[in-house]
DNA sequence: TTTTGTTTTCAAAAATAATTGAAAACTATG
DNA sequence: CATAGTTTTCAATTATTTTTGAAAACAAAA
């Protein structure tokens, strides 16, 4: 395999990665251009890279820089705006966290804090309360849990499966 | 809320997250809908509770089967299927780790290593080996993590999330 | 074997999501 | 202010995913 042909085969891997997970194929593809790109590049380069729309590069850059995942520069004496990704997969990773736990996470824990509220009327239906305050429970955890790891630094995430597991 | 209303609320809930996770919406619906019934249901009790068709329930309960979240159950003297939710969350939580590792992680790893080859010519693109090594690393790490949860039992699990923030 | 109740399949239809591309909106510069 | 380079918007199109429903397959009982 040479190069061109792994880096073609990562971009491709990486928007398969993120369309199983709820993410925009060309969104994760954008990503992983600019991952392996050594310096910032132009929407005009990004378009000719993947083959997309102008349209739908400026719509993607938009979202990615949304996350927290891809800054701009500009080049001084140029009109034309440079983008580039964050590298340091720590920060990606917590980005990624932030963005998510905000969008669905946390939307999850209000409905299920409200759905609670029927558990006075429990009794009648135990099943439906244990399951609600068995999710939320979990819910809370990984809140609180998602919570302190975005505060953490790079060297203790990098600890953090180790941890975990020893 | 009345009892009727905070469980109409909680599967579309549960649909509206999962389909935030790259899991079909009605698969997660009908989830929901066993989760929360005391006894196994039927197919034909699915279609009503949700107004879906058949076919469309009959592809949902076999998936969730092989995700090894619902049941089947005979009762004695009916032809009829009913089915069940597995109601203990850590067995939940597990399956569906066991399930996408397998379906998305793996492949992503296998991909990686793949193109991890590449790095022989590594220096004339540091940046593209750089990126690959580092989420490569990242990926084993995740799993054996999550080999490792999937080995634990109920107790620990319960405790991993505050060990992990202690 | 035939009938009847039930599950499964899958091509076609419907619903949803992503993409395009051209026009409008910006914005730096002359 | 006017021009030219650039970015943004968004209605229309295209692609993808999900759902339907009727027919086929299956299986227990008559």
């Amino acid at each position: 395999m040479d190069l061109q042909e792994g880096k073609q085969k990562f971009i491709e891997s990486w928007g398969k990665m993120a369309s199983d997970w709820g993410i925009n194929r060309t969104m994760a593809q954008v990503h992983a251009l600019l991952l392996i790109s050594p310096d910032a590049i132009s929407a005009d380069e990004v378009m000719e890279g993947l083959n997309i729309s102008r349209g739908n590069v400026n719509m993607n850059l938009r979202a990615l820089i949304d996350w927290g995942l891809v800054h701009k520069k500009l080049k001084a004496g140029e009109r034309k705006e440079y983008f580039y990704a964050e590298k340091d997969m720590w920060t990606v990773v917590r980005q990624i966290i932030i963005h998510r736990k905000k969008k669905e996470l946390e939307p999850m824990i209000r409905v299920l804090d409200d759905v609670a509220g029927v558990e006075a009327s429990c009794p009648e239906s135990e099943s439906f309360c244990k399951v609600v305050k068995d999710i939320r429970m979990l819910s809370q955890r990984a809140d609180q849990t998602l919570d302190t790891l975005v505060k953490a630094d790079s060297s203790w995430f990098a600890n953090i499966f180790y941890r975990m597991v020893r």
